[in-house]
DNA sequence: CCGTGTGAAATCGTTCACAGCC
DNA sequence: GGCTGTGAACGATTTCACACGG
């Protein structure tokens, strides 16, 4: 079925793109927006990557893996590319998601911006806390987490956000699977056994912090400080 | 030979840890600790990999850039291990860190116990808005952003946690840099230019929603959807 | 035996360099 | 001239496979 014409488009065809490349696909994004913003009809892969740290190269190559998008001897076209690249992520629509767990942090993921720029709505909120279910937050009311399985199957949602503790976070993946998300992203300090159709995406807060510690000591060995 | 600790091996000299494996020893730690609580003694490199989903190789060849940890045809003793990896990554002291921005997610930041159960203590927290400033939350006063350098300095505050909107966050760096922070947490997202002798760790959340989506779909290519 | 530590091989990702187009 | 798209070189990381130790 593949798609047009030329044997170049084997290479797009194929899911190998480098894991790290969609990630930068999001900051090419994001930079392209903040350029349209300031009235830039084209940029180079050049100035695009610079912004960004990354090589010119890196950009070209980045993009290549989805198809061909610049116009040579002019770069990009911001519109466009902002266009292709949410195409691309598929945040081009509006995804609905669920939240299990209203403490600090899912207080914080329910009132972020960020999510919802990007076009994902928190349709469902979930806490295992009695005492918060049938409270509102945010307009949004907290539910029983018995219900996660109807709810998520009823409004047909596909990313579950996880912020509840460790010891809770596998059966609250399991529901959540059972409801039908497709994918999960988890601040639990825990890893989850998921089915491998559902992916699954770590957030731990705590481990960033010991990376930066380790990297800021010089990465000494052990044994003392 | 590997018996007690810190040895250091030719490789662990050199500084060509992978940084992914710096993530994973985080990851190891973690592990260990619940083994631990568990009242496990030993493990092997099969069975703390198989936890975490990786490979026993994965896990050897991780902690092979350290030095010799492991006790052959027993494994690794986890009271010993932890203490190596703690020694490792710094984090068998307590590192005074600074907060800046406490909106909700700041908030949460400040009350997350997984910082403070590596050892990460929030020990001043500023904000732009003076509204909030003279407040206290969490038992810790908020402070004006035009105190960041001095405080920074006096406190001998090591990381910097930027919490503040993207149009704030470059500022905010510089601040804490100038306060002699030697590595910087950010959640806001912008590509922040630092010096770089100063760390940097980004992240950014609406991107780790992003992936999960590319990923769902199946790493479609460009075009329709 | 089981299980570590580690070179060597395989794989993956990035950078280079240049042909081709505007 | 400036810039993209892309094989090919390079570098980094992971996996393999096996020698050696308790």
């Amino acid at each position: 079925m593949s798609s047009r014409g030329n044997l170049r488009s084997a290479k797009a065809d194929n899911l190998v793109v480098p894991k790290a490349a969609v990630g930068r696909l999001s900051l090419y994004l994001r930079q392209l927006e903040c350029e349209q913003k300031d009235g830039t009809a084209t940029v180079s892969s050049r100035r695009l990557g610079e912004s960004l740290g990354f090589s010119d190269a890196q950009v070209r190559k980045d993009l290549g893996y989805f198809g061909q998008f610049g116009h040579a001897g002019v770069g990009y076209r911001v519109a466009e590319l902002i266009e292709t690249i949410r195409g691309i992520l598929g945040t081009d629509r509006e995804w609905p998601v669920a939240l299990v767990g209203i403490g600090n942090l899912g207080r914080a993921l329910l009132g972020y911006r960020g999510f919802r720029r990007q076009g994902f709505r928190i349709r469902a909120v979930f806490d295992l806390d009695p005492k918060k279910v049938g409270q509102s937050i945010e307009g949004i009311r907290v539910e029983s987490p018995e219900s996660i399985v109807a709810r998520v199957t009823d409004l047909d949602i596909a990313f579950g956000i996880i912020a509840v503790p460790a010891d809770a976070a596998q059966h609250v993946a399991e529901r959540l699977v059972a409801g039908g998300v497709r994918g999960i992203l988890s601040f639990a300090p825990v890893s989850l056994a998921l089915p491998n159709d559902v992916s699954l995406v770590q957030v731990d807060l705590a481990i960033q912090l010991e990376s930066l510690c380790f990297r800021v000591r010089g990465g000494r060995r052990a044994g003392e400080s």
